[in-house]
DNA sequence: GGTGTTGTGATTTTT
DNA sequence: TCACAACACC
């Protein structure tokens, strides 16, 4: 169907044939078994496919689901052709997903999707197409345009400031590439008045640049920068969007074109537009005015990055007559976990509103714990994790149930005998046979509904009870998640959990495609098909080393510059005309030649391009250059060159594969092994998992204390939807930690718990305590926060009043002390305690003698050998009975 | 031109 | 603490 439709895609023809005709009336209603299953909010989302639609979608609500369907509705319903929709997301990922789904949807390939994509993907397409109206009667871009990436943006950038004799100590390349990046964010060309745009900065003292002022602003540098983009035949991300926007709004016929080809718009994450994706939106929808926008203001966490809230506060006024659909309903976490991330959002002001609901069973409360430094933190995280997937935690119920077992035998009986209600329903069946109902929460949920529904037959309600008693207790470490703020927090995990041996996988570290030997192996092949691309010469001239240095660099770029050829045809020259003598000379001479073979190569369409890439890693002695390096990432780096390589066989030729590459910049995710999964609260956007962990809640760490001092009150409010979001994600339990001290550039830092955790709602928090908090604890020690920076008096009672501490103290207090422990008073000589010669013990180092004592601090020899510690982190050693695990010790 | 040393500064990240 | 960049030195 979807083929047969895009056949006929981009013939006006079919379009004017697409008028209700008598065939297509009598192929009209067609049952829609995809609607099927929709709650009625998703149902009208689907339906109402005419004029501005905002599709309020909360955290867990089905927003892909309707959105998906919607596609399909639209193709079924003979409304549009496949090529007549175009369909945004931001990132790749989730343009695959949404092809898949739709594909499913469909029972077929999604082949006719061609603009279903991310902003940048499409853009590009739109761009090939016009692209000599980008630049000036002079100078114009042309269809071949290369895309740079960040790495090349930056090497630019920093060639024009230091032509420019910018001061680079004090404003740094990245500093002056983030407020370009600004800039386009904001659709802020280069203004007429360079000097009046962005910030000033100051050339280095005695720049050698007579009759120049001192001072250069961003805004030269960013239309320098635009300029010489213009020359390299190159855009950057930023400007994929700046210039369609560009182009639309100075070629009305050109807009009209594009106005006309897309009848219905669905964009997802509608709350992380920027100003350039909203013009850009706003000015193709302004055709059939059939945009439909998907977004959740709550979960708006990019607005470091141009994103404005706003464009979603505001769709009502952009779009009149807009149609505002809420999905309330959540089918991923539990009522606890909703009502404590409702909670805390509440705290948020000029949100649009949803209230979010569940059917769902009500589940284990939120869970809070505060402990004594991140060390600990990820140890007891490390602990509950263990715990989980051995099926040991202390909620768990007993593995024998005997009403589960009847029930199973009945479930047999009746089977076999091929009776009763029951066993119509296979999936009851299925469940049980996989474990999946006691495994997970939802399948267990379903079935419950199921028998629910059944007719209250004795062997339903038996079943009932059964399962109602026996629920999961063993995860599948790929169902556990710990979500943090800034990756630093990860490196306690990772350093935990590779001692006690449990399999863990950082999601979001660098990619693939953004590992040096990727890129340098990416400019070998980008020199390659495309001899004139400089930015690919310079990355790759002397690497590996040819002894053609930055000045050998400097003669090629005279010649060139001088001639006006490209850096490779400029060296080429420089060879010819012994520019460069001996060793360096030589090595050129051979760059040249082998560039000049691959590029004929890579013109030549019989010729293998998998086997080129070979030769060209193998020859220009790339890959001899890893072979021959002996540090331990080496090996790594070879395995890495050889998998792009066999990323190649996916495609026709280079040319395609870099096109691809510039683009989607992220390599297949293997997920096969069981690992618990480390990332940080923005890259968990739009993932779920059973079980969340939260650590470190401490007012500085998060809420960031930098996101509040650059943004205030907004960027307060932005760290707590990213609370929302990370709390949104848990599916049965979540947890919140926070630690006193933490480690924080070397330094031991202690901080207060964060203030979202006062504004949880008490009645859906469980607050727990951590093993070695006994009487004394937090509430008597000063001790702890002796290091603080937290020195006042006022701020250090506020944690000892806030509702978590008090609660760990009450905890600590009703709890007896064990017998085998020897409560602790830190005094304040704490090491009064202690003489030269005395054992103690140290939960890190273990059992030591002290061998010297100077004010609080002490010298203490451990089997690890000689530490100079705080008396405060050592007891003495006879109180420390040999069964003590580690997390009994405090502090 | 390659290697060692000092200094600095440090969220969140996609395309 | 650690990574990376800029400089000094061989």
């Amino acid at each position: 169907m979807l083929q047969a439709m895009s056949q006929f895609d981009d013939h006006d023809a079919f379009e004017a044939a697409s008028r209700p005709s008598l065939s297509q009336r009598a192929m009209a209603p067609r049952p829609a078994p995809y609607l099927d299953g929709l709650n009625p909010a998703q149902r009208l989302a689907v339906e109402t496919l005419d004029g501005p639609v905002l599709l309020l979608a909360g955290a867990g609500t089905g927003k892909t689901r309707a959105l998906t369907t919607r596609i399909a509705h639209l193709l079924m319903q003979g409304r549009a052709t496949p090529g007549r929709i175009l369909a945004v997301t931001f990132t790749n990922k989730a343009a695959r997903e949404m092809k898949e789904r739709v594909a499913r949807l469909l029972g077929e390939t999604v082949e006719g999707m061609p603009w279903l994509g991310t902003f940048h993907s499409i853009s590009v397409k739109i761009l090939r197409r016009h692209a000599e109206l980008v630049g000036d009667g002079e100078l114009h871009l042309k269809p071949g345009f290369t895309i740079l990436d960040t790495d090349d943006q930056l090497r630019l950038l920093k060639q024009l400031m230091v032509a420019e004799a910018v001061d680079q100590q004090r404003w740094s390349v990245r500093w002056v590439a983030g407020h370009i990046d600004n800039f386009k964010n904001r659709h802020e060309r280069p203004s007429n008045d360079p000097r009046s745009q962005g910030p000033i900065m100051e050339r280095i003292p005695n720049a050698p640049l007579v009759g120049v002022s001192h001072k250069v602003s961003v805004g030269e540098i960013y239309a320098q920068y635009q300029r010489r983009l213009l020359e390299l035949n190159a855009v950057d991300f930023g400007d994929l969007l700046m210039h369609c926007v560009n182009i639309f709004q100075a070629h009305p016929d050109v807009l009209a074109q594009w106005q006309d080809r897309f009848r219905y718009i669905l964009v997802d994450e509608y709350q992380d537009t920027n100003v350039a994706q909203y013009l850009w939106l706003r000015l193709l929808a302004q055709g059939h005015r059939n945009i439909c926008c998907v977004g959740d203001d709550d979960q708006s966490i990019y607005g470091w990055r141009g994103a404005e809230v706003g464009n979603i506060l505001r769709f009502e006024a952009d779009f009149p007559g807009a149609q505002v659909i809420r999905l309330e309903q959540n089918y991923r976490s539990t009522p606890h976990i909703l009502a404590a991330a409702s909670g805390l959002i509440e705290h948020n002001k000029g949100r649009l509103g949803k209230e979010l609901w569940t059917d769902a069973q009500d589940g284990e409360k939120v869970r809070l714990i505060g402990h004594w430094d991140s060390e600990a933190e990820a140890r007891w995280i490390g602990e509950k994790i263990e715990d989980h997937h051995s099926g040991r935690s202390a909620e768990a119920k007993s593995r024998y149930n005997p009403r589960l077992e009847s029930f199973e035998q009945e479930l047999d009986r009746r089977s076999k005998a091929g009776l009763g209600p029951i066993e119509k329903h296979g999936y009851i069946r299925q469940a049980f046979e996989s474990g999946e109902v006691y495994r997970n929460l939802k399948t267990y949920n379903l079935v419950l509904n199921l028998l629910q529904a059944e007719e209250n037959t004795r062997a339903a309600g038996n079943m009932l009870g059964a399962v109602q008693s026996y629920v999961v207790q063993k995860y599948s470490l790929n169902e556990i998640a710990i979500l943090v703020r800034a990756s630093h927090q990860m490196r306690a995990f990772e350093d935990r959990f590779l001692t006690i041996g449990l399999p863990y996988r950082v999601i979001g570290g660098p990619r693939f495609y953004e590992r040096q030997e990727i890129r340098d192996a990416m400019g070998y092949f980008r020199l390659a098909v495309s001899p004139t691309d400089d930015l690919a010469f310079e990355r790759i001239v002397n690497t590996p080393r040819r002894g053609l240095g930055p000045k050998a660099l400097q003669t090629i770029q005279r010649e060139a510059r001088e001639r006006g050829l490209s850096l490779l045809e400029g060296a080429a020259a420089v060879v010819a005309g012994g520019g460069l003598s001996g060793k360096a000379a030589a090595a050129l001479r051979r760059l040249v030649e082998q560039m000049g073979a691959f590029h004929a190569e890579a013109l030549d369409s019989r010729a293998s391009h998998v086997a080129l890439a070979e030769r060209i890693l193998d020859e220009t002695g790339y890959t001899a250059m890893w072979q021959n390096d002996k540090s331990p990432d080496a090996p790594g780096r070879l395995d890495n060159l050889k998998e792009l390589v066999k990323a190649l066989e996916e495609f026709d030729n280079l040319q395609g594969f870099l096109e691809h590459v510039a683009l989607v910049m992220d390599a297949a995710e293997g997920e096969q092994a069981e690992e618990v999964s480390i990332m940080t609260l923005h890259a968990a956007k739009g993932l779920e998992y059973p079980i969340v962990f939260l650590p470190g809640w401490e007012d500085g760490l998060f809420p960031s204390q930098r996101s509040m001092d650059e943004s205030g009150l907004k960027g307060l409010e932005e760290e707590r939807r990213l609370a929302y979001v990370g709390l949104t994600r848990a599916e049965e339990l979540a947890t919140i930690s926070f630690a006193g001290n933490r480690r924080l550039y070397g330094q031991w830092q202690s901080s207060l718990p964060s203030r979202f955790i006062d504004e949880l709602p008490e009645d859906h928090i469980e607050v727990l305590t951590p093993p070695g908090l006994y009487n004394g604890g937090y509430g008597a020690a000063a001790q702890p926060f002796a290091q603080s920076s937290m020195h006042d008096r006022a701020s250090r009672a506020d944690v000892y009043n806030s509702p978590g501490w008090k609660r760990m103290q009450d905890r600590a207090a009703a709890r007896p002390a064990p017998v085998h422990r020897t409560p602790i008073t830190i005094d304040a000589e704490p090491a009064a305690r202690f003489a030269v010669g005395d054992r103690v013990f140290h939960q890190k180092f273990g059992t030591g003698s002290i061998m010297g004592i100077a004010e609080d601090t002490l010298t203490v020899e451990f089997p690890a050998g000689f530490k100079t510690i705080k008396a405060a982190y050592v007891q003495p050693a006879a109180t420390a009975a040999p069964d003590v695990t580690p997390d009994d010790v405090p502090f």
